[in-house]
DNA sequence: CAAACAGTCAAGCGCATGTTTGATTGTAAG
DNA sequence: CTTACAATCAAACATGCGCTTGACTGTTTG
């Protein structure tokens, strides 16, 4: 029964303290990955991110690329580009996207090496 | 006025065919890649599988580790067992959780250090 | 057996997200 | 000027997600 105006955590104290205490100032310092990792957490997105990767496109390029309307991908283009991760330059009545963070790419690669690893059994 | 039944992708013809050509086999293999990605694009399932990443722990402590209730725990620990990326154990009363995949674990690092290198201006 | 506790489960809530649809903007060509 | 087209935008919709709450499983201890 723990009827009070309990704080919203586990008031049971931890199990092991030592490795608790060892590992929760290097955890707190991870707040804001999830947002960060969201960019890629969905099929359509990371596909246009890494095409943005590997080459320079325009939108409707990208679009038959990853198979989808150019409505969608570029409400994708923009949720990218509102996070910095991509960049875009007007030629006549095309726009071109590129990746704008060369830091990215490790992460892309390393996702594809994860999930290619894993799903060929 | 494009009033048929059309296919739901954009029926112009990309601009740069060869450029689409090359990267739509690569790209099109990078299906569900979302999904898997999906496990970390939220911060407390991420810190949850990054503690898991440095230490075995029972659910209790990786609350404490975390900041989240043990029934929030327990959720995300539910859908990261149920996709295989972490195995637990059960010793008397506590349930101890762990990493299952090492292949997870430069994926781990390379977003950390992503983040690390971008949130700290 | 009964009490206490770690952990799980199920229902429900609030909220965000991806896509479609149709209209709109900007640019080039007839 | 008018037409055509690439791209964007806005509204609407359906779906899924993370968390809380409270009940329920197991397990240990008195």
């Amino acid at each position: 029964m723990r009827k009070q105006t309990d704080p919203p955590v586990c008031e049971v104290d931890c199990v092991h303290a030592d490795k608790v205490d060892e590992l929760r100032p290097v955890v707190g310092g991870l707040n804001g990955v999830g947002e960060a990792v969201a960019n890629l957490a969905d099929d359509t997105r990371f596909k246009v991110l890494y095409a943005l990767s590997q080459s320079e496109l325009c939108v409707c390029d990208v679009a038959a690329v990853v198979g989808a309307t150019t409505a969608a991908t570029s409400y994708h283009l923009r949720l990218l580009y509102r996070t910095g991760l991509v960049d875009c330059r007007r030629d006549g009545r095309l726009v071109y996207y590129r990746l704008a963070e060369d830091k990215m790419r490790p992460v892309l690669e390393a996702i594809k090496s994860y999930v290619l690893a894993t799903q060929v059994p």
